[in-house]
RNA sequence: GGUGUGGUAGUUCAGCUGGUUAGAAUACCUGCCUGUCACGCAGGGGGUCGCGGGUUCGAAUCCCGUCCAUACCGCCA
C-alpha cells in the first residue's frame, strides 16, 4: 500500500497514529540537524519532519531530495510546537521514520505555487506541471462539479443523455468545419460537428422528447480568450414545448447550478429583454446588466422623442448624422482633460471607429462640455435632462450611423463599467434575450444568412413576411430564438425549431439554396420532418464559458485541462504537425507522382 | 487577413535619449544553521539580449524584415 492517508486529511485528532503518505515535495527547509518537508498531493500539504537526533541516515536521504520529487514517507502524526493557521493540516506534522524516493524529478521550469513565476507560454508547454497548481486544480474541480450537477438536475427532470457521432457531414453554412479525410472513401471527407444540432432534432423525430448531452464541438475559426477550436456544450432539446417551457426548464438548471455548485441563490425570475431593446439601451445583444448606464438616444431615425439639436450653432456633426446617443457615467464629471483626451483616443481606435467624442460634465454649478462654443447652457441642459444625468455625472456622446454608434456606445459603456469597478465578478446578473432577427443580409454575397442557424423557426406572426418576395419584409422576420446572457457574456443560445418540412424548404429557399442543393446538404432532415416530427425546441450552453464565469475569470483556458494556444496549437504536443508521406498517400491527399 | 503590446539569466523583469565587464529578484549549486512554514546567513555558477539584415568608430538600445507569444478587430450558422 502506497499510502494510508492523503496530504490533506490528517488533523490533531489523528495524533499518535502511524501513517504513510505519498506525494510531491513542495519545498524543503533545512535547519541544520533537522529538515521540514512540505509534501503535496491533490488534497493538500502536510509537513514532514526529519530529525537528525532520531536518525542521521534519514537526514542524509532528506538532504538529497529536490522539488517535485515523488516520495513515500512513513511516520507518526504529532502535534506541532508552533502551528500554522494558514493550512488545514497546520496543527500537525509527521515525524518521519522512513522515506522512499518513488521517482526523482528535474528542477521544474517554474514554481508550483498559487502565484507562479512562470509565463503563459512556458506553463502551456508544461501543462502537466501547471495543473499541479491550486488555481488550475480548483478550476477543474469546479468544472467537474458543474458537469455532475448538470447531469443530476437534467436527469431528475426526465432528460436522457444520448451520444451523437463525431464523424459527420460537412455543411457549408456557419463556421468553418474541421475536416477528416476518409481512407475508405477516396477523395471524400467527414466533418467534425460544430454542434449536434441536426442529430438532436432527429432524436426529437425519434420520440426522445427530452435529450441532453455534454458534448465536444469543433469550429475552425480564430481563437479568443473565451474561444477554443474544440469546446464543450451542454446541448439540450425538448419536444412539445414553446419558448416559455424551454426558458423555465433551463432557468431551473441554471438555478440549481448556482445553488448546488456556488451555494448562491438568484432571487426571482431572470429578467428578459428583446433583442431590439437590448440594442437600443445597451448597444449589445449580450448586455451586462450588473450596472446601469443605459444608452440614451438624443437623435434617432426611429424615435419621435428626439431633442432639438439644431440650436448648436455651426456644430454640423449632430445635424448630418442618423443617430446621436450617449451614456451618463456616474461620478465621472471630475475627469481631467488628460483622461478625457485618452477616452477620446480610445473610442477613435479602429476597433471602435468613432470619429470623436463629445462630453458634458454635469456639476452643481452648471454644465461644462467639449462643445461649449456651439451650445448654450440651456441647450446642454436638454441633454442632461434627457439623459437624466445627476450632478457629478459625465455624459459621453457619440454620433453617426445608428447601428455602429449604438455598438460603439455599448463598448464604451462596458469599458466605463470596467473602469468604475462596476463589473464585480462576484455578482451574477442573468438575463434572457429573445426575438432575434431570423436573417441577416450580406451585401458581399448578396444573400441572407441565418442569424442563429437555418433550423430556427420564424415567429408565427411573421409567417406572411417570411413567405413574401420582398427582401425588406423578409429581413424584418423575427426568430423564435433566445440567448442566455450572464454578466455580459453569451452563455447559451437556442430556439424553437422548424418542424414542418415545407417551412424548412422555404428557409433554404430564402437562404438562396436551390432545391437540389438543399436536398444534397439537408435532404435527410427535410425528409425526417415528413415522418411525424413533433414541435420542438432547445438550447445549448457553452460549458467552458459557463465554468469560467462561475469561477470569476475572463479566460476559459484555465477551465480546460489541455487547451490550445492563440494560434490553435497544442504547444505541449506541438500539434498540429505534418504526417508521413505514406499516410498522405493512403488518404489520397497527395499524388505519388508529385516530387 | 489587420491593429496594439511583448520577446534580455532556468523563471519573472529592469536596462532601450547608442558608449566600461548587461543588472535585480527568484530558482539552482556549495557551506553554516534543531522549530521552520515565502526560514535565515555566507559564497558560487548561470546570457547567441528571439532570428536575419542595415545604419554607426561602436547596437540589448536606432531602422527594415521575419518568427513566436498575447489581447482585440475581421471571423465565430
Amino acid at each position: 500500500m502506497y499510502r494510508t492517508h492523503t496530504c490533506g486529511e490528517l488533523r490533531i485528532s489523528n495524533k499518535g497514529e502511524n501513517v504513510t503518505l505519498a506525494g510531491w515535495v513542495q519545498r524543503i527547509r533545512k535547519m541544520g540537524g533537522m529538515s521540514f518537508i512540505d509534501l503535496r498531493d491533490r488534497y493538500g500539504i502536510t509537513q514532514l519532519v526529519v530529525d537528525d537526533g532520531v536518525s542521521h541516515e534519514l537526514n542524509v536521504v532528506a538532504e538529497k531530495l529536490g522539488r517535485e520529487y515523488v516520495i513515500q514517507a512513513r511516520g507518526v502524526v504529532d502535534e506541532r510546537s508552533s502551528k500554522n493557521s494558514k493550512i488545514p493540516t497546520g496543527d500537525i506534522e509527521i515525524r518521519i521514520s522512513e522515506i522512499n524516493v518513488l521517482n526523482a524529478s528535474v528542477t521544474p521550469p517554474f514554481t508550483i505555487e498559487d502565484e507562479t513565476d512562470g509565463g503563459e507560454e512556458l506553463r502551456a508547454k508544461y501543462r502537466y506541471l501547471d495543473l499541479r497548481r491550486n488555481p488550475l486544480k480548483k478550476a477543474l474541480e469546479l468544472r467537474h462539479r458543474m458537469g455532475q450537477e448538470t447531469r443530476r438536475y437534467l436527469d431528475s427532470v426526465g432528460f436522457m443523455e444520448i451520444e451523437t457521432p463525431v464523424l459527420i457531414k460537412s455543411t457549408p453554412e456557419g463556421a468553418r468545419d474541421f475536416v477528416v479525410p476518409s481512407r475508405m472513401n477516396p477523395g471524400e471527407f467527414y466533418a467534425l460537428p460544430q454542434s449536434p444540432q441536426t442529430f438532436k432534432q432527429l432524436l426529437m423525430v425519434a420520440g426522445y422528447d427530452k435529450y441532453f448531452q455534454i458534448v465536444r464541438c469543433f469550429r475552425d475559426e480564430d481563437l479568443r480568450a473565451d474561444r477554443q477550436p474544440e469546446f464543450t456544450q451542454i446541448d439540450c432539446e425538448m419536444s412539445f414545448v414553446e419558448r416559455e417551457d424551454v426558458l423555465n426548464t433551463f432557468e431551473g438548471l441554471i438555478n440549481s447550478l448556482f445553488k448546488n455548485v456556488l451555494g448562491r441563490e438568484i432571487k426571482g425570475e431572470f429578467p428578459r429583454i428583446s433583442y431590439a431593446d437590448a440594442m437600443k439601451y445597451y448597444g449589445s445583444d449580450k448586455p451586462d446588466i450588473r450596472f446601469g448606464m443605459k444608452i440614451c438616444a438624443f437623435k434617432s431615425s426611429d424615435s419621435s422623442e428626439n431633442i432639438d439639436l439644431t440650436s448648436g450653432k455651426d456644430f454640423v456633426v449632430f445635424d448630418s448624422v442618423e443617430y446621436v446617443g450617449g451614456i451618463s457615467v456616474p461620478g465621472a464629471a471630475s475627469y481631467t482633460r488628460k483622461q478625457l483626451d485618452e477616452l477620446t483616443n480610445w473610442v477613435k481606435r479602429p476597433q471602435i471607429g468613432a470619429k470623436g467624442l463629445v462630453y458634458i460634465k454635469v456639476n452643481e454649478g452648471g454644465v461644462k462640455s467639449s462643445v461649449d462654443k456651439f451650445f448654450s447652457p440651456e441647450d446642454l441642459n436638454r441633454f442632461v435632462e434627457k439623459a437624466d444625468a445627476k450632478s457629478g455625472d459625465l455624459i459621453l456622446i457619440l454620433a453617426g450611423d445608428k447601428k455602429k454608434t449604438r455598438e460603439a456606445l455599448g463598448t464604451l459603456r462596458v469599458e466605463m463599467g470596467n473602469r468604475l469597478g462596476l463589473r464585480n465578478p462576484d455578482v451574477f446578473a442573468p438575463l434572457w434575450v429573445y426575438d432575434f432577427p431570423l436573417l441577416e443580409w450580406d451585401d458581399e454575397t448578396e444573400r441572407f444568412y441565418a442569424m442563429h442557424h437555418p433550423f430556427t423557426a420564424p415567429k408565427p406572426e411573421d409567417m406572411d413576411k417570411f413567405y413574401s418576395n420582398d427582401r425588406d419584409k423578409i429581413a424584418e422576420v423575427s426568430a423564435n430564438a433566445y440567448d442566455f446572457v450572464l454578466n455580459g457574456t453569451e452563455i447559451g443560445g437556442g430556439s424553437i425549431r422548424i418542424h414542418d418540412s415545407s417551412v424548412q424548404k422555404r428557409m433554404f429557399e430564402v437562404l438562396g439554396f436551390s432545391n437540389e442543393e438543399a436536398e444534397y446538404k439537408f435532404g435527410f432532415i427535410i425528409n425526417a420532418f415528413k415522418h411525424g416530427a413533433p414541435p420542438h425546441g432547445g438550447i445549448a450552453f457553452g460549458f467552458d464559458r459557463f465554468c469560467s464565469l462561475f469561477g470569476g475569470k475572463e479566460t476559459i483556458r484555465d477551465f480546460i485541462a489541455f487547451p490550445k494556444n492563440n494560434a490553435g496549437r497544442d504547444v505541449m504536443l506541438d500539434a498540429p504537425s505534418a504526417i508521413d508521406e505514406a499516410q498522405m498517400e493512403e488518404l489520397f491527399l497527395r499524388s505519388t507522382l508529385k516530387k
